[in-house]
Order: C-alpha cells, then sequence, then structure tokens
DNA sequence: CGCTGTTTTAACTATATGGTTAAACCGTAC
DNA sequence: GTACGGTTTAACCATATAGTTAAAACAGCG
C-alpha cells in the first residue's frame, strides 16, 4: 500500500485525471477510477467525498492550465506589445500539446453543464477583472486598438491554436486520409501560420 | 396518441437529439429522451434498438449540418474564389448559430470515442477524397497556394467561426462578466472580423 | 504492549439504467 | 364481426453504479 496519506491523495487525482479527461464525467466509472489508481473504490469516497468533488477538482486543475499564465505573459511590463503577443501563441500552443485532451474536455464538459462549470473556475480564483485589465489597459493600449478588437485578437488567438487539436479524429481521418505523420506535420506549421495571420491583424 | 409510425420515429428523434446534443451519449436517459417525446420508453427500443443506435442517427445528422455544404460552396464553379471564401464564412457561420450546441457536442463526444464515431460520419456518406479535391484543385489552384496552405485556410476559417460558440460560457463569463448582450455584439461582429483577418492572408 | 486515530478493505445497499416481455390496443381488409 | 399485422403500454428484469458500513490493518506514541 501506498506509504501516506498524501500519496494516496495523490495516485486518485492522477487516476482520475486521466479517466475524466478521457471519458468526461458521466462517462467516467469510479471503480476505473480505483482500477487505474490501483485501490480500493471506498477510497474514492474516503478522500474526495463523491464522484462530482473529485471531478471538480480535476476540472478546475484542468482549466486552471490553459488560463492563469496566459495572464502572466500579456500583463509582464518588459516586452514589447508584438513579442509578447508571440511568447502568447507559443506557450499556448505548447501547453496544448502537452495536453492534447483537455480542451475537448472542458468545452464537451461545459456544454453539458455550463453554469456550474464555469462557478468551479471562478471560484478556483480566477480573476475576472485582471482579464479585463490586460485587454483593456495592455492589448489594446500598447496595440492602440478598441477594447472589442483586443477581445477577438485574444479569442482569435486561442481558437487558432486550440482547433487542431480539438477536431483531431475528423482533420486527420478527412483532411489527411489517415496520415498521422502529415497531420503532425501540419501541427507544426500551426505556431508560424497563426504568427503570421495575428502579425499581420496587428500591424494593419 | 401518434398518428403513424412515420410521426412516432419523427418525434423521437427529435427528442433525442435535443437530449443527446445537451447531455452527450453517457449523461442522456433513455427515459429522459422518451419524456421528452412524451412516450413510453420502450418505443425507444422498439423504433431504434438501442441507444447507441439512436445516438448515431443524432450524430450523423449532426456532422451531416457542417460538412457537406462546405463542399458544395467552395466547390462551386461559377463564383469567384474570394466570394466563395466569403460565402462559405457567412454560411458556417450562420449554421453554427442556428444550432450552437452542436459544435461543442461534437468535440466533446469525438473526445471520448474518437475512432468509431469518426466513423459513422464516414460511413454516412462523407466523401473525403472530394474534400481533398476541394482543397488541392479548387482552393490552392484558385488563390495560387500550397495544397498545406489551403488546407490551413480551411482550419483557420473553421477554428474562427467555432470557438466562440463552443467557449461561450467561458467567454461571458470571463471577458464578458456575464453580459449576454455583449457577448451577442461580439458574436455579430465576427464575421467581419474573421473575413478581415482571412482576406488579408488570401491577398497577401 | 495498549491505546488512539487514520487508512484500507471487502461486503453490502439503494437506486438507476438500458433493455425485454407479454398483453392490450389500433387500423385495415375481408 | 373476425383475423391479422403493427403499434403502444405497463410491468418487469439483470446489471451497473455511486455510495455506505463495519471491521481489519496500520502507524505513532507513551
Amino acid at each position: 500500500m501506498t506509504n501516506s496519506k498524501s500519496d494516496t491523495e495523490k495516485v486518485i487525482l492522477e487516476a482520475a485525471r486521466k479517466v475524466f479527461i478521457r471519458k468526461g464525467l458521466d462517462g467516467a466509472r469510479m471503480q476505473e477510477i480505483a482500477d487505474e489508481a490501483g485501490i480500493n473504490k471506498a477510497l474514492l469516497h474516503y478522500y474526495f467525498r463523491s464522484k462530482e468533488k473529485l471531478f471538480k477538482m480535476v476540472f478546475r486543475e484542468a482549466m486552471g492550465k490553459f488560463f492563469p499564465s496566459m495572464l502572466m505573459i500579456l500583463g509582464s511590463q518588459d516586452i514589447a506589445i508584438e513579442k509578447k503577443v508571440e511568447v502568447f501563441i507559443e506557450h499556448y500552443i505548447r501547453i496544448i500539446q502537452e495536453n492534447p485532451f483537455i480542451p475537448s474536455f472542458i468545452i464537451g464538459e461545459l456544454n453539458k453543464n455550463p453554469g456550474q462549470l464555469t462557478e468551479f473556475f471562478v471560484e478556483s480564483g480566477m480573476d475576472t477583472s485582471r482579464v479585463s485589465f490586460i485587454i483593456e489597459e495592455v492589448l489594446a493600449k500598447e496595440l492602440k486598438i478598441s477594447t472589442q478588437q483586443a477581445r477577438h485578437l485574444v479569442v482569435n488567438i486561442i481558437a487558432l491554436s486550440v482547433f487542431p487539436f480539438v477536431s483531431r479524429p475528423l482533420l486527420e481521418k478527412i483532411i489527411f486520409h489517415s496520415n498521422k505523420d502529415e497531420f503532425d506535420q501540419f501541427v507544426s506549421e500551426r505556431k508560424s501560420v497563426i504568427m503570421n495571420l495575428i502579425g499581420t491583424s496587428i500591424y494593419r
């Protein structure tokens, strides 16, 4: 058996992450998570009380991989805005590549339970006024564009970065004829494609 | 009771569409679909055999809303390519606005069962070689760009069109402070933002 | 060692779920 | 009216599921 309480919690969380992210809340089974963790199912309840509480932790953690660091990059004061956008794109694509299933997981679960899941995330400390500040006072000001244009910019970057991953099964099948190497090549080009596209809109 | 077999099938399909698209395969309950349809649950099995078969029909139908018409628009021979891209973007955004939950549904379900769901769609008649033809022989040729660039273009258009909808709960909360009117205003601007962005990359 | 608190286990529970069954009902044709 | 095939219903069923329970096992301390 594991050495201590914190190890068991960790083992459970790791297993839950794997299972929830691929199966979603409804599709995941507590026994499956227990099997993945190599523990007795009753421990899930002992440590986390319920399936939903366990899911909440995994969901918040998943969200937390994507948003806070974006604030840090765009909010930093010692880099030129164009460079910040570049680093942001680079960073974003890298995070997605390291966690390719998380965007689909978030999108799918949000569709099923938008209200509560958004609250889970906001509760976790997401500072929405900080986001607005970054968009209005940093992006818009430094790029000399309107707040709304800055919003569009952020959404465009995220959209262009995320989409190939969330639609991967389809793109591979339909456009790349199940050729994974070609798809991977396509993905490796995304950074420069996005930079060019976004770059022209910033400089225009 | 309904008048005939075809009415009962229709009523079931409509109810199943509503429930599956919001709850997904695992989250939807057969009793819930029966309640939504106002029929006895056993009829679901009588007409459609199983939950999965019913889901398959709904999934294929949902996919069918998004892809075939894109081929028609881009494949038509009597419009200038730039106009075709414009009509494509316009059409795509309109379809999404009319079916705002479908993209999230597709993305979420694909994450859970990529192999089989992709097959469901391909089985339904999606002509992947026709897609390649459109990308290579129409888009790439007419725009005088490489096949790979044409692929990026299609993915960019879809990404920019779809993303605000799949991330709506979050965007509304984080960027628009739950102001639905502002979000709707933002969405209404997407067409022109996307056209400008894509337009500059086409003409560059 | 005994005690206490914590962790883990195996068995159990109440309820839900997708699916089945048999009979009742309906519409049509003779 | 009867017979027949198709549709619908209410009850039922086998299994799965999240969660509970009580006891065993463990760890640390005096």
